[in-house]
DNA sequence: CGTCAAAGTTTGCCTAGGCTACAAATCCTC
DNA sequence: GAGGATTTGTAGCCTAGGCAAACTTTGACG
């Protein structure tokens, strides 16, 4: 199978749909981002607003850290703030904020049903979320679905 | 302790307890190191010895970046190299190739067990396999061994 | 042997995402 | 409404990990 033909033995082109690695270093590119607009969703729901101040405890970086990740996501059209003020979602940036919790929650619920400890599950499913692929997240779906509300 | 009384660092529960997004950071620094090892020592088996020109084409890079990341390795002691001539591990490179290997195969085989196809199961393995606690490794492996080895 | 393609390395550049230190704006409280 | 604390932003630095281009070494083979 590997190594036979001498050369480049995976074509550079489409390698991106096939080589697992590629793939992998195209999720941590948005990785980022998601985790950004996840809890700028959160904090927005939950206290009203989404302050730079908050992120960053919540992420564990400086504040001037979020400030640069804020100003990508505005070059991205992924949210919208004015200096000083807090920071909302565009839509675009809402699509992403909805799919990237609902994958969360999906996982979180899915180790826990699988016996993960909830503190383990929360930590891991962070780690986990943003390299699940659709078939993956249904399956996942279809096990929490069979499982018989806990035990 | 460079992280004290500085500004609003942490909130609710940790101090020194883990932030899940500190913890992905902090897999993400090992995730290249323990790919890179992995590979090796697979082309080794497979294949007798490691080369940069293969390294690369399975990792979909070119070989300047893996001369860079060999560099690092080895400055890390997991790898020895001379010039224009293969790459071994040391055993510390040894030890961690095998448990990321482990892993792996874990994963892997605890998909297809979920019922994901192989070959996404494939591709989804390789970016979630660096980021699994001890605990959710356990109870995937109790899952794999409670399904009936289909087939 | 000599040559030359393949393999490996070096150099220099780029971007992302951390950090600190400092400057500026906001907002609280009196 | 002024002053000081808090919050936000700016500037500059650092490291990692990509890339392309040019150079060097190796080794196959006529």
């Amino acid at each position: 199978m590997p190594l036979q033909e001498k050369d480049t033995y995976q074509e550079k082109d489409d390698s991106s749909r096939i080589n697992p690695f590629v793939r992998v270093r195209e999720d941590h590119a948005n990785e980022l981002s998601e985790d950004y607009l996840e809890l700028i969703e959160d904090l927005i729901d939950r206290t009203g607003e989404a302050r730079t101040v908050d992120i960053a405890a919540k992420l564990g970086v400086r504040q001037a850290t979020v400030t640069k990740a804020i100003a990508r996501l505005k070059r991205e059209g992924l949210v919208t703030a004015a200096p000083y003020r807090s920071i909302f979602l565009t839509n675009e940036g809402k699509k992403i904020a909805s799919r990237a919790r609902e994958h969360h929650r999906t996982v979180l619920e899915f180790l826990i049903a699988l016996g993960v400890q909830q503190e383990v599950a929360e930590i891991d499913a962070e780690g986990i979320e943003h390299h699940l692929s659709p078939a993956t997240l249904a399956a996942m779906q279809r096990f929490i679905q069979q499982q018989p509300a806990a035990a």
